[in-house]
Formats: C-alpha cells, structure tokens, sequence
DNA sequence: GAGTGGTCTAGACCACATC
DNA sequence: ATGTGGTCTAGACCACTCT
C-alpha cells in the first residue's frame, strides 16, 4: 500500500536527515552546495532550498550567506529530532514507553471568564472540564486538567476512562490538532496533584498550559499538564532566523 | 542614514504583522489571498509566500490548501510576538523591565565531560566558569552558570562584574548567537542557589539548560539558569507543519 | 575572483475547500 | 466550477565568504 505521495522536498530532507544521523555528515561537516544537490537529486534549486530550511529549522544544519551550509547535530551521540505537534500518548511511544491514562473527572459546564478568552467563547458557554492522571510504564507522571468547547467534550466524555489517548481518537472523530501555544513554568502542588501523584503538597511541578487549534483557527483545548519533577523535560529550537520561543513574565 | 535594506518580504511581513494587530484583521478573520497580496505590494507570488511563511511560524496566522488564510492571534488582547534569540538583559528590557547582573566569579578551569560534550571541546580543555545572579529591577530572579570556551570565556572574566548585558558586549567583539538548543525543566534549589535567590533549599526553581552556537555552528556557550518560580515563564508556539519542541525523557 | 547562500520573478500544475 | 494554497521549475542578481 503505496502511502499518499510524498512532496519532493520532503523525500530531500528526509534524505539529508538520514544521512546526517548516519554519521555520513558528522559535526561540523560541511554540505555539499545546493546546486550540487539540486543536480544529484535531479530538482530544483527551489526545491532543495526548502529541504534545507526543514533541516534548519529542525536545528539539525545553520546556514550563512557565502559559505557552505554545516551540520550542528549529535557529535557523535543521539540528538533526538522532535517532530511536529504530539500529544503525550504519542510523545511517550516515540520514547519507547508505555502510555497510559486514567480520567478522574468529567464534568459538563460554563466557561469561566479564563476559559472563555482562551477558547474564544462567551462567557457561560458550555463546555467539558475533564480532570486524567497519565501514566509511563504505570507510573503515574502527570496530572493533566482540560477544558474543550462543547462540541469536542461531548466526544470526550464518551470514552472509555482507561483510552490512552484521547488525542488519537479525537482525530479518528474529525477533530484536528494544529497549533498550538504552550506556556511553561513551575507551579506548587495542591492537594489533588499530591495525592493523584503521589508527592507532598508544596512541591514544585513543571507546569505546561496549553491552548490547541484546529486547521481552521479554531481553539479545541485548553489544558493544563503539572507534571512530576524529573519524568519529563522540554527541549525547544531556536534561531536568529526563525523565532520559535519567548519568556513571558509571570504565570499570569 | 537609511538602515541596511531589508528584504522584500520582511516589509511585506512587517506590514502585515501590523495590520493584524492593529485589529484590521481581528481573530479568526480570513486574509487576502495571496495573488491579491502579490498585486497590491507588487511583487511576486514567491514574496508574498515567504512574508506569510514568517507569520506562519509566529503563530499569526494559520494555513490550509484551498483555504483562506485565518488570523490566530489575539481577540483583541496583545499577545506578545516574541522574537529571535534573546539575552536575559535583551528580553528584560523589552518587557520594559530593569535587567541586571552581578558576577559572583569567573573560574578558569579544564572541561569536564559533560562540559567538553556540550562545548564539542576535548576533555580537558581550558574553558572558562562564570557563576552571575540576575535581577528584574533589583530583584534577584535568577542564577546563572555558564561554561565558556576559552576564547570567549577570556572576553568574558574582563568584563565589568556589574555589566547587564554580556550578550551585548561579546557581540560587540564579534561572538555572535545564531541558535540555541534549550531544555526546561525543574530541580531543586541547592544551599548556593537558596542564599543567591534568597529561597530555601529545595524549593522547585525553573531550569533552562542552553547551548548556544555562532553562524558556523561553533558552541559560544554552555549554561544552566535557574529561575526562582513566579518569575518567568517559557512560551513556545508550534504547529503540525513547523516542528519546534518537544518532550524528553530524564533531565539528563 | 570564484563559490555560495539569500532574495526575487514568472510561470505552471495539482489537491483541496468552498459555494 | 472556481478559488486558493502547496509544490515545483528555471532562471536572475546580489551580498557575502573564502582563498
């Protein structure tokens, strides 16, 4: 079964970032020119130039005017390459773990003024508050709070408390996750997170909201994950070209 | 004295950044097709393309085949666009707050392995220690640690003990920051960093270990902040097209 | 001065959304 | 059926790096 044909530059960059990982380009080595490039794979200089940005973006090559484009990656060791939106189920089997989740609560109501502006309702619109604890290997890691407009809650509160992956089955219903902008800090545990996780209350917990939309601009979640300290960290790209990361005073 | 030229499609970019949060196009509505904006700005399609490409991975704006482009951005709330690669003071001041800083000490040293890894230096090689405390108007917030290769780490231990900006000043000597790989997580505070930031022991601070590289993609430093919580929090924005984060397992 | 990446153009075809 | 964004081509000129 022959998958939906992938774009040229796709299979280039694809190419490229096998190679790199291979250690064919090790770190610090140069690239070849990209007209080299466009004649090896027969395509154009366009084409490869878009690759190219993929990789860099990816934070896998830099690139300057005049000189030769150069591998940053793994000096030899692995540097694992994230890729796109995942969710945590997603995230954690990429990782070789085992996912799992357990929904504590799930309680229709109304927006509250924060979850309005952030899911771009009125105030008082229906919505679905579901309260999981998610697992890796049985271990609970995470405490997870979300609010879903009315539409997309109504899904949710229809499966079963043990899924391991809301967001696979979301998709399955149509629902889409696109963008997304996360907030990170560190937040104290309360009496639910310390006895869901297992720690005292007052322990600090990395703390990620989240706001998702769909293709269409449309907000679809907004969560906040307190996560135990140690289990997890995040790891974020950046450049002078491609902005992809800020701080942001408060937790406000 | 007119700047540098800047691109085509920054002004382009520039211009249409300005009109969507000046409310012309207020959330969710739907931009002018790219044909109509080549034509009022006068220039190519391409153009248009790359100037919207740059909106895209702001989290501006969202994009789908066959579909007008939508407006994400805030509902007439400001929802800060963070640019590029920022120093702490550089960020600060944008946030119109009074940065800081004061060297506690400058330790010449030989890299340890973790070091050597993060530098791409040998084992052993002169590098240099800099342990500061960062202030937001006069108020300790963080604690910074960072190993430098020799030859910046030399700019560096001349500096000024009270200098806010080291970013700034290694520019100026030509040290350019080009990208930066960070991971966030949380760790307890030690007796050093509880006297610094004046918190207990133990307290959860937000971590942000950072390994920055110049255009060539020669490591420029190795550092570990520590921030006292409430602070400041990490905003990332991503999308299923623009990989630009991810989870990873362990501090480690 | 030669090589290389950054920018820009003018056109083409296709997949998908929308009406 | 039409409009729109995604992909791709083939060229061009310039700014910068390297030697």
């Amino acid at each position: 079964m022959a998958g939906k044909a992938a774009p040229l530059y796709r299979k280039v960059a694809g190419d490229l970032r096998a190679a790199i990982t291979a250690g064919e380009y090790g770190s610090g080595a140069r690239l070849p020119a990209e007209d080299e490039l466009a004649r090896t794979y027969g395509v154009s200089r366009g084409t490869i130039r878009q690759a190219l940005g993929a990789l860099r973006t990816d934070g896998l090559v830099t690139s300057r005017r005049g000189a030769r484009r150069v591998v940053l990656g793994g000096g030899g060791a692995r540097l694992q390459s994230f890729e796109e939106l995942r969710s945590f189920a997603r995230w954690a089997r990429s990782q070789g773990e085992e996912p799992g989740g357990r929904t504590v609560a799930v309680d229709p109501g109304q927006a509250t003024e924060e979850e309005a502006y952030h899911l771009r309702l009125p105030v008082g619109e229906r919505i679905f508050r579901v309260l999981r604890v998610r697992t890796l290997s049985g271990v609970p890691v995470m405490v997870e709070r979300t609010t879903y407009p009315e539409r997309v809650g109504e899904l949710v509160a229809a499966m079963d408390p043990g899924l391991a992956s809301h967001a696979d089955e979301l998709e399955a219903h149509g629902v889409l996750f696109s963008d997304a902008l996360h907030t990170i800090d560190v937040v104290p545990a309360d009496a639910a997170d310390a006895e869901l996780l297992g720690c005292r209350a007052g322990d600090g917990l990395l703390r990620e909201r989240r706001r998702s939309t769909d293709p269409a601009g449309l907000p679809v979640e907004w969560s906040q994950d307190r996560y135990l300290p140690g289990t997890v960290a995040f790891t974020v790209r950046n450049s002078s070209g491609s902005r992809a990361m800020g701080r942001s005073l408060n937790g406000s």
